[in-house]
DNA sequence: TATTGTTATACTCTATAACTATA
DNA sequence: TATAGTTATAGAGTATAACAATA
C-alpha cells in the first residue's frame, strides 16, 4: 500500500457515479427496445459477447468473458434460444460441450442494438476534441486493466 | 444521434469491464472487513455519503445522493443503527423528518475503510505518471458527467 | 478422477405500493 | 393536499450445491 495523494479521493466519487449510471439506468433496456428486441442486460451481454467473438462460444467461455458463473449463462441462453436469437450446436471437439452461436435474427438485432448504444455514447462525447477522446480511450483502458488486476489480487 | 467513430467501440468493452469489476468484486466487502466492520456495499455507501457530507443528512437526501429510492435507505439505516455506526436525530426544522449522523464509532470505521480503498486505488495507479493521473481524473469526471446527462435524457 | 453443462435453490440489491404522521 | 419516512412485498441478477454425461 502506498501513500494516497489528494487526486485519488476525487476519482472515487466519479467511479461510483459511473458504476451507478451504467448499472442502473434504463438505457440498456431502452436501446434494446429500439433494436426491436426486448431483452434484459445479461442476455444482451451474451449477445454482445458472441458478436465480438465472431464465432460460436462455449458456455464456459461466455461465462468467463462475462465474469459470471456457468448456471447463469445456461438460463440466459435458454431464453435466447426461445426467442430465436441464438442456438446451441454440438462442439465437434468435445461431446460434453455445446457451442452457442447467433442466428441471423440475433446477429441483425445485436447490430441494431450496437448502433443505438454507440450513437448515445457518441452523443455524450460530441463536445469532446478528437484528442481528448483518444486520451480517454487510452487511459480508460489502462485504468480498467490496472484496477482489474489490483482487485483480483486483493480478492486473492 | 451522430456518427460513430471507431474509437468509441473500443471504449465500450472497457466500460463494461469497469462496471463489472466495480460492481461485483468482493473488494468492497474485503476493505470493510479490514476496517473492522463487516458491511455490504449499500450500507457502506451510506456511511461514505455521510462522511463526505460532513453533516447529518435526511433520509431523502441520502437516497438522492445514492440515486436509490427512499425505502431502501430506511432499511440500511436501521442496520447501521443496530450496529451503533449511525443514529437518527430529530430534524429541528421539520417534525416529519429525521437526520442521520455518524456515531464516533461510525466515523472511525469509515475513516479506516477509506484508507484501505484509497490505498488499493493508489496501488492500481502506482505505475502512472503524475500527469496521467491528473488527466485521468479530469477526463473521468467530465465523462461521468456527460454520460450521466446523456443517459438521463435518454431515460426522459 | 476431472470437466462441461444443467437443475434447483438461495441471497443481494433495489423497486413499487400502501400506509402514518406532519406540513 | 403534499411531503417525509416507514412497512411489506416483489423483482432482477447472480451465486452455491448437487447432479448427469463425457473426457
Amino acid at each position: 500500500m502506498t501513500d494516497t495523494p489528494d487526486d485519488l479521493i476525487t476519482v472515487l466519487p466519479r467511479l461510483s457515479q459511473l458504476s451507478t449510471v451504467l448499472g442502473r439506468s434504463r438505457f440498456i433496456e431502452r436501446a434494446s427496445a429500439n433494436a426491436g428486441i426486448d431483452l434484459d442486460r445479461p442476455t444482451l451481454g451474451i449477445l454482445l459477447s458472441l458478436h465480438m467473438a465472431g464465432e460460436p462460444l462455449r458456455i464456459g467461455e461466455i461465462a468467463k468473458r462475462m465474469q459470471v458463473v456457468g448456471p447463469h449463462v445456461t438460463r440466459q441462453v435458454h431464453e435466447l434460444e426461445r426467442r430465436g436469437l441464438a442456438r446451441r450446436i454440438p462442439d465437434p471437439d468435445d461431446q460434453r460441450a455445446r457451442r452457442v452461436e447467433l442466428t441471423p435474427a440475433g446477429a441483425e438485432a445485436v447490430g441494431r442494438y450496437l448502433q443505438t448504444v454507440l450513437g448515445a455514447l457518441g452523443d455524450a462525447l460530441s463536445g469532446w476534441s478528437a484528442e481528448d477522446r483518444r486520451t480517454l480511450g487510452r487511459l480508460l483502458g489502462r485504468f480498467a486493466d490496472d484496477l482489474t488486476e489490483r482487485l483480483d489480487r486483493f480478492d486473492e
